[in-house]
DNA sequence: TCACAGGCTAGAG
DNA sequence: CTCTAGCCTGTG
């Protein structure tokens, strides 16, 4: 518990970015009186927000536990100061879990290099503007269904289905403890994501859940991991071009949500998916094709720039 | 009413 | 192989 200073970090980017669905912003208020963050830090995060140029945060966020122990590390708040982040978590859970989760071991600077050189003059502006963002290292199971659930989809209906389901679950995964019901803004709460084996299926076909017609995706994804509790682990041994290979098998996923599953929950910054945005984006910034050779390894990271950047304007 | 939202499947050509 | 109608549902 306590500061720690991070460069290329940004939670208001990364929370807009369309990666991550269940974080949930907190009122200054709420931070002190429910969650316990000192006084005195919300008082500087109110500060940011009101000297806020577009490049500087000062949100607070909640960020559920998650993978398959979800159950042995609290949710954590943190609070964006700029290059400084006040954290709940606690030492073992910090360097346990977070440290890896927010990607703090990969080189961004290293990334900015490889803009800044390759004459890219887009790439660079976007990089300006969202510079904060990060490929953040999430659980491969969540993700798999997450991205399953975005196909044709928007970003508020992903988010109500995400949140809906693990709602459902509560009696069976709990609802982890420092966050009682309610707490957070907008009365939403912090909930713990189904594991495979977790998984109640007889609810998919409830329309509460607005899943629709990926109902029966869901039902047989969610079975092939059951049948094969290998596979998860599987997936995270594989190469890029494995996974992604193995993922197209599955009905349901096709090019741009395995593509998705490889960059946000397998942590290969290689892969680009492309959307409606990135191909139109693609086609109006690009369209003699875009640079891939300048960025190897790491196009998913310029990728998530150039949408974040189209998205904001 | 109708298009659209971070696509995909199945079937036809 | 490529091409595309139709798909659940909420929102403007």
């Amino acid at each position: 518990m306590g500061m720690i200073d991070i460069q290329y970090l940004n939670l208001r980017q990364i929370a807009e970015s369309g990666q991550c669905f269940r974080w949930i912003r907190l009122d200054p208020d709420v931070a002190i009186k429910k969650y316990g963050v000192p006084e005195d830090v919300v008082r500087d995060s109110i500060a940011m927000h009101k000297s806020d140029k577009g490049d500087k945060c000062g949100d607070i966020y909640v960020i559920p536990p998650f993978g398959a122990d979800h159950r042995d590390f609290a949710p954590l708040i943190m609070v964006d100061l700029g290059d400084r982040f006040w954290s709940s978590a606690s030492d073992v859970d910090w360097n346990g879990h977070w440290r890896h989760y927010f990607d703090l071991d990969t080189d961004y600077a290293d990334v900015e290099r490889k803009i800044r050189t390759s004459e890219d003059k887009h790439a660079l502006k976007c990089f300006g503007y969202g510079s904060g963002i990060r490929i953040l290292r999430q659980d491969t199971w969540e993700m798999i269904l997450t991205f399953l659930i975005s196909q044709n989809n928007n970003i508020t209906r992903i988010t109500r289905s995400v949140e809906e389901i693990c709602r459902r679950h509560v009696s069976i995964c709990g609802s982890p403890a420092g966050c009682r019901e309610g707490a957070a803004e907008g009365g939403r709460s912090v909930y713990l994501f189904p594991r495979p084996e977790e998984f109640d299926r007889s609810i998919l076909s409830d329309r509460s859940l607005g899943l629709g017609y990926r109902a029966p995706y869901i039902d047989g994804v969610v079975g092939e991991f059951i049948k094969n509790p290998a596979l998860l682990t599987e997936l995270e041994l594989m190469n890029y071009e494995d996974a992604y290979d193995t993922l197209l098998g599955f009905t349901g996923i096709g090019p741009k949500v395995a593509n998705c599953i490889c960059l946000f929950g397998l942590h290969h910054i290689e892969a680009f998916p492309i959307d409606t945005h990135v191909k139109q984006l693609l086609m109006k910034y690009y369209p003699d094709g875009f640079p891939y050779d300048k960025y190897k390894g790491v196009a998913g990271i310029v990728q998530q720039y150039l949408f974040y950047y189209e998205l904001k304007n």
